[in-house]
DNA sequence: CATGAAACTCGATGGCA
DNA sequence: TGCCATCGAGTTTCATG
């Protein structure tokens, strides 16, 4: 992966709904050139798929939560249950096995606070295996999530 | 917004790649109206915009990393001057204003530890006004982010 | 006035030099 | 690898309920 691979992997990140020429324009290469090296970064899986971004203040989500969960049992069983249950509720937006105090690390972003007692009794609580929980919310979000940055 | 616009908003999250024809076919719409309806949801301002999603190991960043940063003083001038650093870094992908214990969560990428070193002393230890850092490394993602879910 | 269909136009795709 | 022709999808317009 070359210099333009990785600018045009910047670029993809940034905004994916440019056209070819626009985006070859910024990487000085040919729009062809440009079309086989994206379909090269699809097929060598850097590109997972395209999505849109939306904003979730828009669509009423105005909390971000994010909970640190420690289990009662770290053995394999406890550990593979509790992650078949992350998987399955779709409140839960991202789910890390952590180093550190805690086991897990979750994301979950909520309406409001009642939304997020609904959120925490109907799926959190339901959780397998949890001995603690710790919420953190988010007050401000200073800097929004905008792609890797691609290391040269 | 209705149900169209919520089933919408949901498939654009996980593919938008798909054509207009495809995505009014899974909200039993015909593609103008689907059209249209996309069109309205940019203008209002839910879609922020088109991106790839990119597999960060493929990219070389094995490691994922959260930061809860703690600073010396909450006042109004340390924390703008903490938060625009934070801005300036593009190590750091994003970057939340907390309650609880902790002021402010960190995420952060890098290829391996040497590679989070090298963040840590170029970036995060120039970070304005810290008095306490604490790391959490991501052993394993049970659960990749794959857009908001859509609430009803 | 909102909706759907059809024509048009532009950019993505594949073959060729 | 770059260029050109083809094709398909997005965009606009118009007609209809």
């Amino acid at each position: 992966m070359d210099r333009a691979d990785r600018a045009l992997l910047e670029a993809l990140q940034a905004d994916s709904s440019r056209s070819i020429a626009e985006l070859a324009g910024c990487v000085n290469l040919s729009p062809s050139a440009c079309h086989r090296r994206i379909k090269a970064l699809e097929e060598q899986g850097l590109i997972l798929g395209y999505a849109a971004r939306v904003d979730p203040r828009r669509l009423g989500l105005a909390v971000e939560v994010f909970v640190e969960i420690t289990l009662n049992s770290q053995s394999r069983e406890a550990m593979d249950r509790f992650e078949r249950a992350v998987c399955d509720f779709d409140d839960i937006l991202e789910c890390h096995l952590m180093s550190g105090t805690s086991d897990y690390l979750l994301r979950v972003a909520a309406a409001d606070l009642d939304h997020y007692d609904r959120i925490h009794r109907d799926c959190l609580a339901r959780l397998p295996g949890v001995s603690a929980m710790k919420t953190s919310f988010s007050l401000r979000r200073i800097k929004r999530f905008a792609g890797y940055s691609v290391p040269s």
